[in-house]
RNA sequence: GCCCGGGUGGCGGAAUUGGUAGACGCGCUGGUCUCAAACACCAGUGAGGUUAAACUCGUAUCGGUUCGACCCCGAUCCCGGGUACCA
């Protein structure tokens, strides 16, 4: 009897989900075990085949923690607000909740037929009221809160108020604004305290992404487009929600030293953090110079003795720049501004005037993408203002570039372009003055700038020269005493800046949690907690409105009521806020809903809390490194200094799976000819959304990259990833042209003419549609690149998936063999066989001719299941310890693809040695049934077992199988293995030398000659020198 | 540019602590079965060399440490990912 996957599958699913198999507990005695993976969107498209690899990988995890005696906890949900589901609604006016609904559907469908081993019962959705009552419920406490410098914690708000209701109050920054707290108005009072806020208002500087009508965050943001659908970001200013987490900067930078995350993703943090020391350094506006003055060093300092007066001290502007290199600052021959920097306009003299606002504007309108594709162009402009420099007392120009940024540090650097590339390019172009103030310790760090000049950059490597009281200095003991004679004069201090930026918390978007704030006389309030969840409204629309607001504004009676209404006059109601939350929030703090996913009291309890306290193991996409995980982890710290969670991390161990990424078959060449192109339009949109005209063209190829057309015959033209090639009117023939140019084409085909929709060319003669799809790529598996493979049967492609033909075993079994979790692999069915046959293999173990009368064993893969409780022999028991060891280890360290195939050699083995023996079998079975637990479970059913096999001891490994009395030596010769040689194990050192010596095989190598040396690890290897 | 990974047969990949390189699977070759094919099963399969063996070479390249190196050290090349005027 073969292996019926089919009924087999769906019978244990059935099971599970009928019996509550996998429900974990809050309360055990056991210890706990938390496996989580990062819940999907549920998109439109379903899931893919590089989805389940990350769930199998922990649903093994979580059914071998079973196995092993933990209570565990393995839930699952879904990030269900999110853009998708929008922009679908704005196109159809279907509402997102609908789509998102069917949505789920199809993914818990195909999720179930996967065989997981989820607690179902605690499934969350982030879109759920009853769940984003409790996103709203942080954002609440954490716009009550503001982050206590002195105990290094979030704390409650109120206690600063009382601080300042107390005596005077301050601003962050540490500017006092004298006068009393209580003679400030309302306004001013929650303006005080939106700078101090974790959750604030402000006007900042946000992309605002037009086509998409949204604000996004950095992240969002790549190469200066939108993440989603890749239009233009702009940055723009805008009253703004935004999260401190810049508060947390130094937190979660050093606790990353308390996880097992992966060196590379830590890296990524560190690096997005960016925390970098140096000092702040203050330069004072030049009164009016001399053009005489210009450049000269005013010199002479007399600055050793420390008492003296820095250069332009006593009054005017100051330009203050972050530096962190200190040391350097006798290497400043200029100064740069940001061309948004604030004192531009007061500075700049009045000949510079007109070239000055020329480039400040021009730097203003061009697009972050332009600024970025433009990195390598060095502009600026001279203001023609200078400032002192506060050591030497030289006049500095001051410089306009839009290398400058005006979001870090001052929005102004000194430049030194002796020892900074970017200076060093600034200055070159400009052709401004360049003093060497560093002397590398080493040539090597020499790197040859033009005109024979040998600089160094970016090294701390090196003695100073040129400057003054430090000259001969080391660097690192340069910038100590500079920052110390900076802070003495009172120039600044030394500093830590962070790259990291305040995370923007509002969207312009429908489908989000609604911010729980209402305005009253401008001030914003968050709504009682007792009132939440506030419950995203019904609106005609999923779009912005006419002038512009958020869709929320659509909304009928989008204002807020106080009750019972403790009101002064003419109080009624008010307006909400109308912009919702990023997709982020929701997904914030999930793993601590799962925890006590039903609780409508508190997010969790306190019980559950303390119980299951932190995730164990956290597994999901690196494509998070910088969001996700670094937003979870600040909630997390946040949530802890309140009190309400025990822990100051989400999850201990972190693992990135790999991509499964989609071999696309990419278009060559398409080809057009006239008549299509004339008869419908003059343009052909392209999958990218650009609209291409065909104008005078006669033929055009589509291919494989993309392009602007020039109308020059085969002139190739780049751009994201479609190439378009435009040939002349002269081309007239175009079946002979085409035979010309075989080779060129992959595929050709000629239509009359289509359209593109999701990369997909229909034609409009109405045959469907056409792929052009010939060349084989490699490349992230999505959608609208077409190269999606689902795990069961596909409704779009009508295509059966490997759980249709193979079985979820197979599926699993399959995508663990592929290669190392971690590791990304292109999708191939290539080694399936190997996987499926292996399978059959196991049951056939199971099975005996034995009606056949047969002695046991010799009719193996018979028809009948057959297990006999003889006990079984010595190999055998040496084949399942070996396994139990290995396989344990391999999951331990997560290790899946090896353990796959450690339980084939076992099969292999097992079959082989004809074992039909229960005392191997139910061991094997239970061993198995992390991997492929339908089959484990049918097995163990067989076997005799009334209840799930989920409920199974784990084998115990016991080494006494597995000892050898004797073990083949591999004897190599001057690190070369020549031959090897049966020994006891029992031997010493001294006994297997003198074996190896008198063996014949060594003679013919010895050659008469003693050996000069020979080394012998027991149990290992020998190794004779000779 | 900078940071982090990685480079092993025809292919995916093993080698856990410096100790038999290439486990396991795919593919390929030959064989058994079959009228034939598919399936299944058996054998072989890093390269060179030989009837066979011996032997030689072999983990991106070059060099080093070691009795012994895919593994450690130095330099170089290539691939992948992240990030980018961050002062």
């Amino acid at each position: 009897m073969e292996y019926n996957f089919r009924e087999t599958e769906q019978k244990w699913q059935k099971y599970w989900a009928e019996k509550k198999t996998f429900r974990a507990e809050n309360n055990s005695s056991k210890p706990k075990y938390y496996v989580l993976d990062m819940f999907p969107y549920p998109s439109g498209a379903g899931l893919h085949v590089g989805h389940p690899l990350g769930y199998i990988a922990s649903d093994i995890v979580a059914r071998f923690k079973r196995l092993k005696g933990f209570n565990v906890l393995h839930p699952m949900g879904y990030d269900s607000f999110g853009l998708p589901a929008e922009q679908y609604a704005i196109q159809t006016g279907q509402h997102p909740a609908i789509t998102t609904e069917n949505n789920i559907a199809r993914y818990r469908e195909q999720l179930d037929k996967i065989g997981f081993s989820f607690d179902w019962e605690r499934e969350v959705r982030t879109s759920d009221p009853k769940y984003y009552k409790w996103t709203q419920w942080i954002f609440i406490k954490l716009f009550h809160s503001w982050y206590n410098p002195e105990t290094d914690k979030a704390e409650s708000i109120e206690k600063l108020i009382e601080k300042f209701e107390s005596g005077v109050f301050s601003l962050p920054n540490g500017e006092g604004r004298g006068g009393a707290w209580s003679s400030l108005s309302e306004k001013e009072k929650s303006d005080v305290l939106m700078e101090y806020r974790l959750a604030y208002l402000s006007e900042a500087m946000v992309n605002w992404c037009a086509a998409l009508g949204t604000v996004l965050a950095n992240e969002e943001v790549k190469d200066g487009v939108s993440e989603r659908g890749g239009y233009p970001v702009e940055r723009k200013l805008m009253p703004q929600w935004s999260l401190r987490i810049t508060a947390y900067a130094e937190r979660l930078l050093n606790d990353l030293e308390k996880i097992d995350w992966s060196e590379s993703l830590k890296e990524s943090q560190r690096n997005w953090i960016g925390k970098s020391e140096g000092s702040s350094l203050k330069f004072h506006l030049s009164p009016n110079p001399s053009p005489l003055e210009r450049g000269t060093a005013t010199s002479q300092s007399g600055l050793h003795d420390g008492n003296a007066l820095s250069f332009g001290e006593g009054g005017g502007e100051v330009i203050e720049v972050f530096t962190t290199r200190p040391d350097t600052v006798f290497g400043v021959t200029f100064m740069t501004l940001s061309p948004e920097h604030e004192l531009i306009e007061k500075i700049t003299t009045p000949e510079n005037k007109k070239a000055v606002e020329e480039y400040v504007t021009a730097a203003k309108n061009r697009s972050e993408r332009e600024r970025m594709a433009e990195v390598k162009n060095v502009s600026g402009v001279f203001t023609g203002a200078y400032v002192i420099h506060p050591f030497s007392g030289k006049q500095i120009p001051i410089w306009i570039g839009d290398y400058v940024l005006a979001g870090y540090g001052t929005g102004a650097v000194m430049g030194v372009p002796a020892h900074d590339s970017r200076d060093f390019a600034f200055a070159k172009h400009f052709n401004l003055e360049i003093i060497k103030v560093i002397e590398p310790n080493s040539p090597s760090l020499l790197e040859k700038g033009q005109r024979d000049e040998v600089f160094c950059f970016d090294t701390y490597e090196g003695t100073c020269i040129n400057s003054d009281f430090i000259n001969g200095m080391q660097v690192k003991d340069a910038i100590k005493k500079i920052i110390s004679e900076i802070e003495k004069r009172g120039l600044g201090k030394g500093k830590t800046n962070y790259r990291l930026r305040d995370a923007n918390f509002g969207r312009q978007r429908y489908w989000g949690e609604p911010i729980p704030i209402y305005y009253k006389d401008g001030i914003p309030h968050t709504i009682p907690e007792s009132e939440l969840p506030l419950v995203l409204p019904e609106v005609d629309k999923y779009l912005p409105t006419e002038s512009g607001e958020p869709p929320l504004a659509r909304a009928k009676n989008w204002t807020y009521t106080p009750h019972p209404q403790p009101l002064s006059k003419g109080e009624g109601s008010f307006p909400l806020e109308t912009t919702t939350m990023p997709g982020w929030a929701g997904s914030s703090w999930y793993y601590l809903r799962y925890m006590d996913a039903h609780n409508e009291k508190e997010f969790a309890s306190r019980e559950a809390i303390n119980y299951w306290k932190d995730v164990d193991l956290y597994i999901g996409g690196s494509e998070h490194a910088t969001g996700h995980l670094l937003y979870v982890r600040f909630w997390t710290k946040f949530l802890n200094d309140l009190r309400y969670i025990p822990i100051t991390e989400p999850a201990k161990k972190l693992i990135n799976q790999g991509m499964i990424q989609g071999v696309s078959e990419k278009i060559k060449r398409l080809i057009f000819n006239k008549d299509a192109l004339e008869s419908k339009s003059n343009s052909l949109t392209l999958p990218s959304g650009k609209i291409i005209g065909f104008n005078e063209t006669k033929i055009i190829y589509v291919s494989a990259d993309t392009n602007l057309p020039d109308f020059e015959e085969d002139e190739w033209y780049s751009e994201s990833n479609v190439n378009i090639v435009f040939v002349k009117n002269s081309v007239l023939n175009i079946p002979e042209y085409l035979e010309s140019r075989k080779e060129d084409y992959d595929s050709v085909f000629v239509c009359k003419s289509g359209y593109w929709l999701n990369g997909i060319f229909h034609s409009e003669d109405g045959k469907s549609s056409v792929d052009f799809l010939t060349k084989p790529e490699v490349e992230k598996m999505s959608k609208s690149k077409l190269n999606v493979v689902t795990p069961d049967y596909d409704p779009v492609t009508k295509k059966n998936g490997i759980i249709d033909d193979y079985g979820a075993d197979c599926l699993r079994l399959y995508e663990m063999f592929l290669g190392p979790l971690e590791q990304s692999k292109p999708w191939n069915t290539n080694g399936i066989s190997g996987v499926s046959n292996f399978i059959r293999k196991l049951w056939r173990l199971y099975h005996s001719n034995a009606s056949a009368s047969l002695p046991p064993g010799e009719g193996q893969g018979g028809a009948f299941f057959f297990v006999s409780n003889e006990p079984a022999t010595k190999a055998e028991l040496k084949t399942l310890h070996k396994t139990i060891k290995k396989v344990t280890d391999d999951i331990e360290r997560y290790s899946f693809n090896t353990s796959v195939s450690n339980f084939m050699i076992c099969v292999n083995e097992l079959t082989d040695l004809k074992c039909y023996k229960r005392e191997i079998l139910e061991p094997l079975a239970i061993l198995i049934s992390p991997y492929a637990p339908h089959i484990a479970e049918e097995l163990w059913e067989k076997l005799g077992h009334q209840e799930s096999i989920t409920f199974a001891q784990f084998p115990v490994f016991k080494e006494e199988y597995l000892v050898e009395d004797s073990f083949d030596y591999p004897v190599s010769i001057n690190g070369k293995t020549r031959f090897k040689i049966p020994l006891s194990l029992q031997l010493t050192k001294e006994q297997i030398e003198k074996e190896v010596l008198s063996a014949d095989e060594l003679k013919k190598y010895l050659d008469g000659n003693a050996p000069k040396k020979i080394i012998v690890v027991p149990g290992r290897i020998v190794n004779v020198v000779i």
